[in-house]
RNA sequence: GGGCAGUUAGUUAAGUCGGUUAUAACGCCGGCCUGUCACGCCGGAGGCCACGGGUUCGAGUCCCGUACUGCCCGCCA
């Protein structure tokens, strides 16, 4: 044991065998990915992270021409074989030194290396396995939960080490990108004093300051302003940030961002570096050429045809807004949609095309979906040859005038299939939006996971700056309240606050939100302003950001910046169906770590040094 | 906090109207096999049907609850 390691090096890796490499002498180190015992000769398919090699144990050396067979040592060969018959077995890890030979008549045009096969003359065996809990292969059906539990196997299938791969390729483009611009790498603390807003922190006791806690930073938000206030000018950092929500597909509680910000720039100058960042990963990445610049749209009108902010522009199935129409036909016959509208609700449809025909059961299927989002449920109506409803309880109702009114808005024609939703403008939205996405791709118009080789990006500029809380009954930042409003909007601060536009963007592919960020707010007496409108006072405001606002009174330059989510770029890029595929060790929907056991208890003793005490009812061990 | 779907052998699944021994494929173990590459053939082991309660003469199957997993809404400045 480990002899065979000192005795001889690695020559080859199983990927990148070819018959170019026929006649020369090979050692691989890898594992066992399948095996083929014949009894007489055992053919194993041996595995490491480039790829597969198929290894023979074969005493009589048939495939082996002379004269390199002559040369081989007989005993070795048999003995080789020998152990590889009598022990070697799946997942075993192995070293196996061996003579490059043509497959000849035998040709496996299915695999990379199938042009060749690799005759041992020597095998050692480094390590057993069991057998393993469940199938290494590219592609398997396993359970989630059960790959998480044996996450460093599931880690050994190709799809995953091919992903991670191209992540890594990823983070080198990206440094040597924003490094030939004149960037600089900084790094900014995880340990972080909490500001209250935005998500939710992790907080970590302070053992030093019983009773204080740090935050793990959501982001580097606010040091990366105070880069651009000593003057550094251009900064970039991939960097962890944590955040205490819930998950989703495309959301972990600690992900990484590339972070960027610049000194002296437009918002269109922040568009054509990250433009420019972007082509680079794609061609490097993909050998895909992307245009540029990238579509912009405005907040607004997203929301109008999509019902969100993130737009995925593959497919149609567009919002029709009714409210207008819906409002010029009183007559109409539709209490409901009155209702709502009267009740300052909005109306909308999507018009499904007769082409993609659904069932009166995939239609409540719909309705099911609706509802899940908080809709009523989902009104529809099939249209006629003459324009007319069927199948739809509205038919009866609805007067011709209106009827017609809605099909010339929807663009409705025979066959085709309207589907509406009507009240808060806010649920009406989340509805639709993704109604709209189901659609997408119950009618095959997108994948359901993955990608499908179109790359549809978009900026998406111009939201307003604050949000109206519904709750809490005042305005509320819609991103931070260090964002620049448009200048022919600030003096609408004082009187309308909820129509100031800002200098805010997001970046979006495929309906995935991978960036955002804004232009910052430099100028105090404006900042001053906003503050006011969002009703916070001089004395909050110097709590919470003081820091900042001193800074940026000692000459701060005019910046802004974006991060783009690293984590979603790479699934992306590998159309991988889930975040979870490109992170190594992620987390479940519920933030556990399956092979861990994190989130853990912590002893008394341990908790009594932090100076905390736990209410949960699981008391800690010990 | 809420909605939907799921949980049966190591894995993936089937399991009819509630009925007596819970199936299959792959994997695993043993045997045979010299050109396989989804190797083949023969044999074998392997199950608290997630957990708890209920209905019933009888529950994998029906009902209620819990846990866990996935997707979504809320949440994510």
């Amino acid at each position: 044991m480990g002899q065979f390691i000192s005795e001889v090096k690695r020559t080859h890796r199983c990927g990148e065998l070819t018959g170019k490499n026929v006649g020369e002498r090979a050692v691989l180190f890898g594992w066992v990915h399948t095996r083929r015992d014949h009894g007489g000769a055992v053919f194993i398919d041996m595995r490491d992270r480039t790829g597969l090699t198929q290894v023979v144990f074969d005493p009589s050396l048939a495939n082996v021409p002379e004269p390199l067979r002559s040369t081989l040592d007989g005993a070795s060969v048999a003995a080789a074989h020998q152990l590889a018959h009598a022990q070697l077995r799946s997942e075993f890890c192995f070293g196996v030194e061996g003579v490059v030979v043509s497959r000849g008549e035998n040709v496996n045009p299915k695999m990379k290396t199938g042009e060749i096969e690799v005759v041992a003359v020597r095998l050692e065996i480094f390590n057993r396995s069991e057998a393993v809990p469940f199938p290494l292969d590219d592609d398997i059906d396993t359970a989630e939960d059960k790959r998480l539990a044996y996450r460093y196997l599931d880690l050994r299938r190709r799809p995953l080490q091919e992903a991670l791969v191209q992540r890594s390729r990823a983070n080198r483009i990206v440094r040597s990108y924003f490094g030939e611009r004149e960037f600089v790498e900084l790094e900014t603390p995880f340990l972080v004093k909490y500001t209250p807003g935005g998500a939710r922190n992790f907080l970590v006791p302070a053992r030093l300051s019983p009773g204080k806690f740090y935050a793990l930073a959501e982001s580097p938000q606010l040091f990366k302003q105070l880069f651009m206030v000593a003057g550094f000018d251009r900064y970039f950092q991939l960097v962890k940030c944590f955040r205490d929500e819930d998950l989703r597909l495309d959301r972990q509680p600690e992900f990484t961002q590339i972070d960027v910000e610049m000194s002296f720039v437009s918002q269109d100058d922040v568009f054509t570096e990250i433009e420019g960042l972007l082509r680079r990963l794609w061609k490097e990445l993909l050998n895909v050429e992307l245009p540029v610049p990238f579509p912009r749209m405005a907040f607004d009108e997203s929301m109008r045809r999509f019902g969100n902010d993130k737009p995925d522009l593959r497919f149609g199935l567009e919002h029709v807004e009714l409210t207008e129409v819906i409002k010029a036909h009183p007559e109409g016959g539709l209490p409901l949609f009155v209702e709502a509208v009267e009740q300052g609700g909005i109306a909308k449809a999507i018009r499904v095309p007769a082409r993609h025909p659904l069932s009166r059961k995939e239609q409540d299927e719909l309705e099911t979906v609706c509802k899940g989002m908080g809709a009523k449920g989902l009104a529809r109506a099939k249209v006629g040859e003459s324009g007319e409803w069927t199948q739809s309880p509205l038919a009866k109702t609805v007067t011709p005038g209106l009827r017609q009114a809605i099909n010339a808005a929807t663009g409705a024609e025979a066959g085709d299939l309207l589907l509406f939703q009507f009240g808060k403008e806010s649920v009406v939205h989340t509805v639709l939006a993704n109604l709209r996405l189901h659609l997408g791709k119950k009618l095959k118009l997108i994948p359901e996971h993955g990608t499908d080789g179109r790359w549809n990006f978009l900026w998406v500029v111009d939201p307003p700056l604050f949000e109206y809380d519904e709750e809490q009954e005042r305005y509320v930042a819609a991103h931070h309240a260090f964002t620049r409003p448009h200048d022919e909007d600030v003096p609408l601060l004082e009187t309308d606050p909820g129509k100031v536009k800002c200098y805010r963007y997001d970046c979006v592919l495929n309906g995935f939100e991978i960036g955002g960020g804004s232009i910052r707010l430099h100028d105090p007496e404006v900042q001053a302003r906003v503050f006011q409108a969002l009703g916070i006072s001089e004395a909050e405001a110097q709590e919470k950001f003081g820091f900042l606002l001193q800074a940026l009174k000692f000459g701060a330059p005019p910046h802004g910046g974006i991060a783009l989510g690293m984590d979603r770029l790479a699934m992306l890029m590998a159309g991988a169906p889930s975040l979870r595929d490109v992170i190594p060790f992620p987390k479940t929907q519920k933030g556990t770590d399956l092979m861990t056991d994190a989130p853990g208890s912590v002893s008394a003793e341990q908790l009594a040094e932090l100076k905390v005490r736990t209410l949960a009812v699981e008391p800690p061990r010990e």
